[in-house]
DNA sequence: TCTGGGGTCCTAGGACCC
DNA sequence: TCTGGGGTCCTAGGACCC
């Protein structure tokens, strides 16, 4: 049988930003989405203030001046280097690590003999070298170790480390009759709902469904579930990370946009970035959607959404390709008259770069244009982005996001490294 | 005034074919 | 007057995740 450990840290976002500024050090935090929207990540202080996740920023603020509560936008740049940090340590500990999110991996302990004890140093590891505090759950598939996971850090009596085998199998059951369905990896809010109706409540009842009545009823998603509840592993262990089918970019504007030109540079952006993305996977695509929004919580607003598809007369990785295609989606999809709320960009069909069929009449992209395109990334990956880029996403800055509170880019930016005063 | 962004997988149903 | 049905492919949308 494998064994899965599952190592998540605590409050990432809301540790990094301890990490480097001492006047945070025991103080609550939230930390905000793009354009400091919603909280998206609280300190253990905020947590215990009762400050909900992903709440609108703006039906908090009077409650986080009145309990001193810090604020910060998010620094993706700070935390994604601190990600890469903690996956190297891991890296050194265990031979196979998945990474799965930016503060979550999975790790294959198969040969480990004592694998409690082996998460404990995990544990010590990562607190001692990056100051970062992780919960560690450990079991015979990926869904009991998410849910190990999960016990580790509501019981602190197992400091922060819980296996599966660990514990008897009456102990086991109490536990999983203690929490809800809801709370296991896969099952959302819409499932759970479904689940209660049939009388299924505890993640204990959902172990205990018949896999085969639950393929019926619900789908194989969550008959897989339930047989990954009994400790059969079906979801597969990935060391490698798969290049991405789709590439988003997207982001809400600070305020209303009506004006086809800022709309149009904001499209140019996503697009930009989302191309340089594909790039950087070695990779072509097939298809750009743009899409469109007004804001859906302005129910006074007329509303109105679009995606539109445009496919490419070939496979390209060709910002400017991509581009016309971008802009003849947006002109199709753009409606005078609303008030826009939000944009981006989808690239879809991707397929790799050297793979590339070429028949006697297929086009592909101009070796000339990738060779630029490779030298534009190669000055913005060192000169910081968006130092060069194209004439259009230079046409308005309406739509730029709002980042009040961001902290300096303490690992990664030369002038912003923190200074100590000896 | 202000409500995230970036992904994956599955499924239902339409289009198309014979 | 009676006007098929089954298979396959594709896409949009929905569910989930962090």
């Amino acid at each position: 049988m494998p064994t899965y450990a599952l190592v998540d840290a605590n409050n990432f976002y809301a540790t990094c930003e301890k990490i480097f500024d001492p006047s945070l050090v025991d103080v609550p935090l939230v930390v905000l989405s793009n354009n400091d929207g919603c909280i998206v990540a609280r300190s253990a202080e905020a947590k215990i203030l009762g400050i909900p996740m992903a709440a609108p920023m703006h039906q908090w603020k009077g409650f986080c001046a009145k309990h001193g509560v810090a604020i910060k936008s998010s620094n993706y740049t700070l935390y994604g280097d601190m990600s890469a940090r903690m996956l190297a340590i891991l890296q050194k500990l265990c031979p196979e690590v998945e990474s799965y999110s930016i503060d979550e991996s999975f790790l294959k302990l198969d040969g480990f003999s004592d694998v409690t004890a082996m998460g404990h140093e995990i544990r010590q590891t990562l607190q001692q070298h990056i100051k970062v505090t992780c919960g560690v759950g450990i079991g015979p598939s990926k869904t009991l170790a998410k849910f190990a996971n999960h016990i580790a850090k509501k019981h602190p009596e197992y400091g922060g480390v819980f296996s599966v085998q660990g514990v008897t199998e009456a102990v086991f059951e109490k536990l999983m009759a203690s929490y809800s369905a809801g709370e296991v990896w896969g099952v959302g809010r819409q499932l759970s709902k479904r689940l209660a109706a049939d009388g299924i409540e505890t993640v204990l009842d959902l172990s205990r469904c018949d896999a085969k009545a639950i393929h019926q009823r619900y789908g194989v998603v969550l008959a897989k579930t339930v047989r990954e509840l009994r400790g059969e592993a079906c979801i597969s262990f990935e060391d490698i990370a798969a290049p991405k089918q789709q590439i988003i970019s997207s982001r809400s504007f600070a305020t209303c946009l009506i004006d086809f030109q800022s709309i149009r540079a904001a499209v140019s952006h996503h697009l930009s970035r989302a191309a340089e993305k594909l790039r950087a996977q070695n990779s072509v695509c097939s298809h750009v959607y743009v899409m469109i929004n007004t804001n859906r919580f302005r129910e006074q607003d007329p509303q109105y959404r679009q995606t539109i598809l445009t496919p490419l007369p070939h496979p390209s990785a060709d910002t400017s390709v991509l581009m016309k295609a971008a802009m003849a989606g947006l002109r199709k999809g753009f409606v005078a008259g609303f008030r826009y709320h939000k944009c981006g960009v989808i690239l879809g069909e991707i397929g790799q770069a050297d793979g590339q069929q070429t028949d006697l009449f297929a086009t592909v992209d101009d070796p000339k244009r990738l060779r630029l395109m490779g030298l534009m990334d190669s000055i913005n990956k060192h000169q910081g982005a968006g130092t060069l880029h194209v004439a259009s996403t230079q046409l308005s800055d309406a739509w730029h996001m709002r980042a009040n509170n961001r902290s300096p880019r303490y690992t990664t930016c030369w002038n912003e490294f923190p200074v100590a005063y000896a």
